[in-house]
Parts: structure tokens; C-alpha cells; sequence
RNA sequence: GGAGAAAUGGCCGAGUGGUCGAAGGCGCACGCCUGGAAAGUGUGUAUACCUCACAAGGGUAUCGAGGGUUCGAAUCCCUCUUUCUCCGCCA
């Protein structure tokens, strides 16, 4: 969330800025403000009170060791009535901050200077674009037929044993998943990611760290009894392993990554793209997350564009890079490029990756914080994540991309993976 | 799941009702010492909030979390969480 301070100092900017997230701030805003100034009152106040009751406390225990009991007894009752006003005080600023927090978790990250203004999906801008859309046969089929007709993936099996989103892979399909994974995590590895396997359940507090919770719990699957929810992205677990963390300057960047399947319910989506693998309830990605500093931030974001542009280069997909505007942003990122593949057979762009720098919104939720070399005060780090990749619609393009009258050709950097170099 | 023990600052560890944000040690930072280093030695070393200039200074809170008793709690009581040991079950 954003800070108070950012929201005190900068009120006018705020508002303006929310705006291009087709956000109307001014009201709560202006609500947080009121909220504050009785939040600091009624702090200040009772601090004063409890300060008194502190030093009267004190008198009392000394008055009683020299044997005043009178004086320790009449002290007593003034006491008691400081005591009640302390009391409701607290009480009042519990409620205060409880309202305070409430409002400021509704207000989105401030987009980039750089975001464009815009409403939807078609006003993302495209920064890039690269690598050759295929010619296809005529009798090139989309992927969900070439699953069935290779038998690499059942949707049907998966409607059996759980439900629809819930594909089972198989031989060749199977293999060629963990090929991918494998591959993502090298590739992570050797651009200098630490290797993580987080839980795939996480708490309350975790998600909301991360921004999950409160508002997106609906796109969460919530295991009640426990109290815990499955991972919609390993990016929950891997940030919030620095969460309630005070790093030093120097140990920047933190470099993570981590496998995990991810668990959306998807709620609304019905009928909307979801055929084959297009959007899955579960699905496998390898995440990339980076902890840095303020003033560096922005340059772990261009690191990790260049690197998820790399694994897709690698793979002989087509693909574009959308600079995603205000309109379609999500709400802790401050700025998020988009990459999405050609998937030939479909005739669509798919989206499969989405890297952001979220800033300070994260950490502050998080309490993830640095200190400067010297520096007494701990200050906010900046987060950011990216999936590297996600693998339902890698695969969907590239079976349908690189089907021939022979079969799927794997691409080469996969090989040595898979074991194969061909599904037929 | 059952029984018992425990939870203190970056770490170890003292502290069973008052002057304890908390002894001592380690670690760390800076200084002295040294040709350099080690040893030695001195000083410092939590976080949030309020006041305030996001300074200095002052105040309040925090000894797993939340409640309670008390004029006063790290210290007593209750609830919860976690960890350890033993038993049961089990990949």
C-alpha cells in the first residue's frame, strides 16, 4: 500500500496520478487525511496520559516503601480516573487505525511516469516485437486437437479426477513439462537466481504481503478448515520470504526463483478463452522475483524483460512485449510489461509472462525494508516479479507452431531435456 | 491425535511484581593500540508511533500473540500460536 507520507506530502499528485488507473482517489484520500490528524490527536494525548500514569505508578511504589500509605492510597484514586480516560483512548485509536488501514488498502499503486493512460487491453502499447509467425499447413489444427491426437495431454481425465482446468499430461506431454520447468530453472540460475521450493499453501498474512488479500480472495482457493490458500503464483511465497525483514543496502539484489504449480479459481472467466490450455484452474510456472534497491529498481525490471525475452527468443516463438496501460494494470504494480506469444492454429496472441516493479507498494504491506550503509533508519525496498515462464501457453504455441505432417518438432534448446526431438 | 517442557534484543543467556528496553557474553560498527593484522582496550549497537525540521532532545508502546489481575508485569492468571521431548500414526 501506499504510505501515509507519500499520501500527505503529495495529496494533489495522488489523486492525479490514480487517475490514469481509472481510479477516482480524491474521497479516500481526503478521508485517510481526516483519519490521520484524529489518529495523531488522540495519540499524542494519550501517551501524555500515560506518561502521568507512569510517573504516578512510580510515587505510589516509593510512598509504599516508606510507609505512606495515605498518600500512596489518595494517589491511587486519582489514578483509576486517568486509567478509564487511558483506556477509552486506546480503544478510540485502535478503531482509528483499524478505519485508517482499511482505506489505504483500497488505494492502488501509483503507475510509473511513464504508464500510458488508457482503459483496457487495447490501449497497451507495443515497445517490441520479434521472432517469424510460422506458415502452417492447411491441415494445421489448435493444440487441444493435437493433445488428443498425440495423447500428451487429456482434458477429459483431468474433468474425471478433479474438474475442468485440470489437465492431466501424459508420456511425451509430461516429459515435456518438466523439460520446460528444468530449462526456466537453469536459465534463472545461471542469470544469477537462487533456487527456491516455497509451500504451495501460504497464510493470511502472506497473501496479503503480496496484495492478494483482501480484495482478490476470490481468485484464490481457500482450504477453510486451515485457514491457508493455495498459490495463485509463486510469487506469494518467494516475497514474502523477506516479509517483517530489515536488509542491509549491500546484500541488494536478492535474486529468486522458484517452480511451483499455481492455483487460480478464475472466477467469472467462464467461456472467455479457455479453451485448451488458455486458462487453466492449475497450471506450472517458474517465477522470477528480485528485492532491490530504490534507485535501482528499475533496472532489475529491464534485466528481467531482457531475460524472459531471451527464454522466449530461445524457444522460436513469436512474441511482442506490451507496455500495459493504466486501464490494465493490475493494482500493486507500478509498471508491468506484458509478453505474449503467437499461437499459430488459434490465430492468438497469448499471454506468458508479465513482469512488474510493484516499488514500495509491496514492501510496505510486507514491511520489507533496507538499511543504507551508516544510516539509522530502515527505509522501504522495492519488489518485483516475472514469470519466467508460464507453461500452458508456451505449450500451446508451440505445439501448434511447430506441428509438421511428421509430428511436434521440439525446439533445439529443449532436447537436451526432453531426451526426443520430435512428438509423433 | 495424547502427555510434558519451553518461547527474552542479530545470536547465546540472566532476570519470579517496582528504579528493566532489559545484566553478562558473542557478533557487528567506529576509535585507540600496531609497520600491518590478531590480541588488548574504549564507545556505540532494536522497532513502531507521538512531539519535532523525517535534526537534536523528549514521550509512549513492544521480553511469541491476544486478553486479564495490580497503583505498577518480562516476572502472576487465562486463551491461542510455535518449538522441543516422549507416545500413537504415517510418506
Amino acid at each position: 500500500m501506499l504510505t501515509l507520507k507519500i499520501i500527505q506530502e503529495n495529496r494533489d499528485f495522488v489523486i492525479e496520478r490514480l487517475k490514469i488507473k481509472n481510479f477516482q482517489a480524491e474521497n479516500i484520500v481526503n478521508q485517510i487525511l481526516d483519519l490521520d490528524l484524529k489518529r495523531r490527536s488522540t495519540q499524542n494525548s494519550m501517551d501524555n496520559n500515560q506518561a502521568e500514569l507512569n510517573k504516578m505508578s512510580k510515587e505510589i511504589g516509593s510512598f509504599f516503601q516508606s510507609g505512606k500509605v495515605e498518600e500512596a492510597n489518595l494517589l491511587k484514586e486519582k489514578n483509576t480516573q486517568i486509567k478509564e480516560l487511558v483506556k477509552s483512548q486506546a480503544e478510540e485509536l485502535t478503531s482509528t487505525e483499524k478505519q485508517l488501514n482499511e482505506l489505504l488498502v483500497q488505494l492502488p499503486n501509483l503507475p510509473h511516469e511513464s504508464v500510458p493512460a488508457g482503459k483496457g487491453v487495447d490501449d497497451n502499447i507495443k515497445v517490441k516485437s520479434g521472432g517469424k509467425i510460422p506458415v502452417l499447413s492447411k491441415s494445421a489444427v489448435a493444440h487441444w486437437d493435437l493433445a488428443k491426437k498425440y495423447d500428451i495431454i487429456d482434458f477429459e481425465l483431468g474433468n474425471k479426477l478433479t474438474g475442468a482446468g485440470f489437465p492431466v499430461y501424459k508420456g511425451k506431454g509430461a516429459k515435456l513439462q518438466r523439460a520446460l520447468i528444468s530449462y526456466f530453472l537453469d536459465k534463472a540460475i545461471v542469470a544469477g537466481y537462487t533456487e527456491v521450493m516455497p509451500p504451495l499453501m501460504v497464510n493470511e498474512d502472506s497473501g496479503f504481503g503480496t496484495g492478494q488479500l483482501p480484495d482478490k480472495e476470490g481468485q484464490m482457493y481457500h482450504v477453510t478448515i486451515d485457514n491457508l490458500y493455495l498459490i495463485p503464483t509463486a510469487e506469494v511465497p518467494v516475497t514474502n520470504i523477506f516479509r517483517d525483514e530489515i536488509l542491509q543496502a549491500r546484500d541488494f539484489p536478492k535474486k529468486m526463483t522458484a517452480y511451483t504449480p499455481c492455483f487460480r479459481r478464475e472466477a467469472g472467466s467462464y467461456g472467455k478463452d479457455v479453451r485448451g490450455l488458455n486458462r487453466l484452474h492449475q497450471f506450472d510456472k517458474v517465477e522470477i522475483v528480485q528485492i532491490q534497491h530504490p534507485e535501482k529498481s528499475y533496472e532489475s525490471l529491464t534485466e528481467m524483460v531482457n531475460h524472459v525475452e531471451g527464454l522466449v527468443k530461445s524457444l522460436n516463438l513469436p512474441y511482442r512485449i506490451l507496455k500495459l496501460c493504466g486501464g490494465d494494470m493490475s493494482f500493486t504494480s507500478a509498471l508491468t510489461y506484458d509478453f505474449e506469444v503467437f499461437s499459430v492454429a488459434q490465430e492468438k496472441w497469448l499471454e506468458v509472462s508479465s513482469v512488474s516493479n510493484f516499488e514500495s507498494y509491496q514492501a510496505n504491506r510486507l514491511k520489507l525494508r533496507y538499511k543504507e550503509e551508516g544510516e539509522k533508519k530502515p527505509l522501504l525496498a522495492h519488489t518485483l516479479n516475472g514469470s519466467a515462464l508460464a507453461l500452458p501457453r508456451i505449450l500451446a504455441a508451440l505445439l501448434e507452431n511447430n506441428q509438421t505432417d511428421k509430428g511436434i518438432v521440439i525446439p533445439e534448446v529443449l532436447r537436451p531435456y526432453t531426451g526426443f526431438d520430435i512428438i509423433d
